[in-house]
DNA sequence: GGTGAAATTGTTAGCGATAACGTTTGCGCC
DNA sequence: GGCGCAAACGTTATCGCTAACAATTTCACC
C-alpha cells in the first residue's frame, strides 16, 4: 500500500502552495494557465485523487442530490431516476440513491442517513413518513421535493399525481365501456400508500354507479408476472364471473394476460384487464394492455428542475400535480 | 431556515463536553448509561442530525461501499445489488450506487466521483476499463471487487463467471438439439463486453461443429421487449429458414417469444429461442424459455463478503468464478 | 478515611480541504 | 523610474467531528 495522497503531494511536487493547487484542480479563477496546466499534469502523475469529505466541510457544500425510492426492482423508479439524471447531469450535482423498501421505519433511517451527508437536495417518493421524518425533512437544509403523489399533506415541494383521481378515472373507463363484475388485484395494503389511493378512487367511481368490487386478491413484496399469473388464476378460479380486473401495476396486468394466454382466455372479450404506470414491458406484447401513465420520467425532471431552482433561489413551495393519461389498449 | 445544529449545541444542552455528546451518539463505549440516555434525548429534542461529513473527515473512515454498475435499466443489476445489500445490513457499511451507462469514460468518471468520496470499499461491473480507471482502482486505499465477468484480467478481487463459457455452453446444447440454422441477436458490440464474450464462446462452439452463425441483428440502448420483437421481425424476414435465434438477454429473448406469438409460430417447432441471465421476467410466461443462469445475486452476495472480509484482514486477491447453469426450458 | 484501579469525562490536536483576506509580481503608463 | 492596479499566489483560520491522551470521578475494599 502507497501513501494516501493529499493536495499537499501534489502542491509540493509543483512546487506551489495548496491553495493554488486547489484552486487549479477545481477550475477555479485566479491561477494562471502555465500552473494550472503544470498542478493538474502532477496531480495525473502521481494519480491524485482530490478528498472530496475534506473539500465538503471545508466549502460547507455537497454537490450530492438524495433520491429515496422503496425499490429499484419495482421497474418503476429507475425512470424517475432517469428523469432526475438526465436534469442535473447539466449541473454539478449528482444523484445518490437509497432505497427504503416500501417501510417507513427503514426510509426514517434512510434519510437520516442521507441528510448526515448533508445533501444540497432531498427527492422522496411518498407523501407518507414517521413523524420523525418529518421533522427531519422539516429542518433540513436543503431543498426537499416529495414526488410521486399529491394526495397527501407534504412537507417540502411536491411534483406527482393523484392516484385517487388516475384509480377513479380508470374505474370509470371500465363502467363506460360497461364492464360490472370487477375484480382487483394489488399489493397487501399497509404497504403501498398509492396502491390504497387507486384502489379507493376506483372503488369510488364503481360506487358512484352502483357497483361493488366482487373480489379481491392482495400480495406482499414486488411485483412480478408469477404473481400477477397466480393471483389471477385464483382469483378467477374463486369468482369466474368476473368480467374486468384491475391491478395496481402493470407487471402484475402482464402476470394476468399470461395466465389468459394459458388458460385460453380471449381479453377482453372473457375477461378484461387494466393496469397501472405505463411501464416499457407493456410495448412489444401481442395485445396492447390498458394503464394509465404515471408520468414517472417527467416527475423526476421536475423534482431535479425543482431543486435546481430553489438552491438558485430560494421560493415558495411548490406543488405540481401532472395530469396522468390513460391508454385504453385493447384489453378493456 | 433555522440555525445548522451541530454537536456543541448538543452538547451545551445536556452540559457535557462534545467528546462525550460524540461518544453517546455513536454508541461508543466508556459513557455513562445516564449520560447517554440524556444526550439521546437532547438530539432528538433538537432533530439533530450528526454531520457525518465531519465526522468521516477526522476519523478517517467512510461507512461506505461504491457500486457501479452500467444501467439500472436493464433488469440485470438490482439485482446484483439487492445481494450486496443483504450482506453490508448485517455491517455498518451502505451501499451507494453510481451509473456508468456501459460507457467506459463516463465510468471513469463516476469511479473518480466514488473514490473521492473515499469509500470503505468499491465493487465495478466488468473487467474492462480506462486506463486511468485502471491506476485508480490500482492505487484506491479500499478493497475493490470487478464483478459479473472472469475473462480478464482484474485489477482487484473478481467473482463472476466466465460468459466466453457460458456462450460457449449454450452453443453446444443448441447443437445438441439439432440446430444448425443459427441467428443471434444482441447489443451493438463495443457496448457489453459480456455480451461479445458470450457471443465468442457461443460462434466457437459452434465452429468447432463446423456450423456458423446465419445472421445477426444489433441493438444499441437498453435492452426492451420491443426491440426483441423488432429485430427478431427483421431476422427472420430477412432470414426465414433459421431454426434457433440466441440472444443476448432474456429481455430481448421475451420480445422474440412475443413475436412468435404475434405471428403465429410455434416454439421451438418453428423456431427455437434461448437467452441469457435467467431474469425474473421469465417466470410466470406460458412457455419457459432456455436461458443461462447468470448468478447475479450471488455474484452480488459474494462480493460484498469478500470487502468485509478484506477490510477485517486484509488477505491475497480472490479470484472466484461461478458456474452457471443453463435452464432449457420448453424453447429448445 | 485512604488507596488504587476502573469508569467516566474533558482537552488538545488534527483530518484535508477551502474562504477570506494579505502579499507579491507583472506591467502599462505618465 | 515610480505609481497604481490587476493578476497570481500565499497565509491563516475554520468547517464539525473524533483519536489520543489527560484529568477527574466513582467505588470496592482494606
Amino acid at each position: 500500500m502507497t501513501k494516501r495522497l493529499n493536495l499537499k503531494d501534489v502542491a509540493d511536487l509543483v512546487g506551489v502552495s495548496e491553495m493554488t493547487a486547489s484552486r487549479a484542480l477545481r477550475g477555479a479563477p485566479d491561477v494562471s494557465e502555465k500552473t494550472r496546466l503544470k498542478v493538474e499534469e502532477a496531480a495525473r502523475s502521481i494519480g491524485y485523487v482530490p478528498n472530496r469529505i475534506a473539500g465538503s466541510l471545508s466549502s460547507q457544500s455537497v454537490n450530492l442530490v438524495a433520491v429515496v425510492v422503496p425499490s429499484l426492482n419495482s421497474y418503476v423508479f429507475p425512470e424517475v431516476l432517469s428523469g432526475i439524471s438526465s436534469v442535473l447531469k447539466d449541473s454539478p450535482l449528482k444523484p445518490v440513491v437509497g432505497v427504503s423498501g416500501y417501510d417507513l421505519d427503514e426510509e426514517e433511517g434512510v434519510i437520516r442517513e442521507m441528510l448526515s451527508w448533508r445533501p444540497s437536495g432531498l427527492v422522496v417518493a411518498g407523501l407518507e413518513h414517521t413523524d420523525n421524518t418529518r421533522q427531519m425533512l422539516q429542518s433540513a437544509h436543503c431543498p426537499v421535493v416529495e414526488v410521486m403523489d399529491t394526495d397527501g399533506d407534504p412537507v417540502g415541494h411536491c411534483v406527482g399525481i393523484s392516484h385517487k383521481e388516475a384509480g377513479r378515472a380508470m374505474g370509470r373507463q371500465i363502467l363506460e365501456r360497461g364492464f360490472r363484475r370487477i375484480g382487483f388485484i394489488g399489493t397487501k395494503m399497509p404497504q403501498d400508500f398509492r396502491a390504497i389511493k387507486r384502489l379507493d378512487g376506483f372503488c369510488e367511481a364503481l360506487n358512484e354507479a352502483g357497483v361493488s368490487l366482487l373480489d379481491q386478491e392482495h400480495y406482499s413484496g414486488d411485483s412480478t408476472i408469477q404473481t400477477g399469473r397466480d393471483l389471477t388464476a385464483n382469483l378467477l378460479a374463486r369468482s369466474p364471473d368476473l368480467d374486468c380486473l384491475y391491478y395496481s401495476s402493470d407487471v402484475m396486468t402482464v402476470g394476468g394476460y399470461m395466465h389468459c394466454l394459458a388458460a385460453g382466455l380471449s381479453i377482453p372479450t372473457d375477461i378484461a384487464l387494466a393496469g397501472f404506470n405505463n411501464l416499457q414491458i407493456l410495448e412489444g406484447l401481442p395485445l396492447s394492455l390498458a394503464t394509465t401513465d404515471a408520468c414517472r420520467r417527467e416527475i423526476g425532471v421536475r423534482a431535479a428542475e425543482i431543486i435546481l431552482s430553489d438552491l438558485a433561489n430560494e421560493g415558495p413551495r411548490k406543488f405540481e400535480q401532472m395530469q396522468p393519461k390513460i391508454a385504453l389498449g385493447e384489453s378493456l
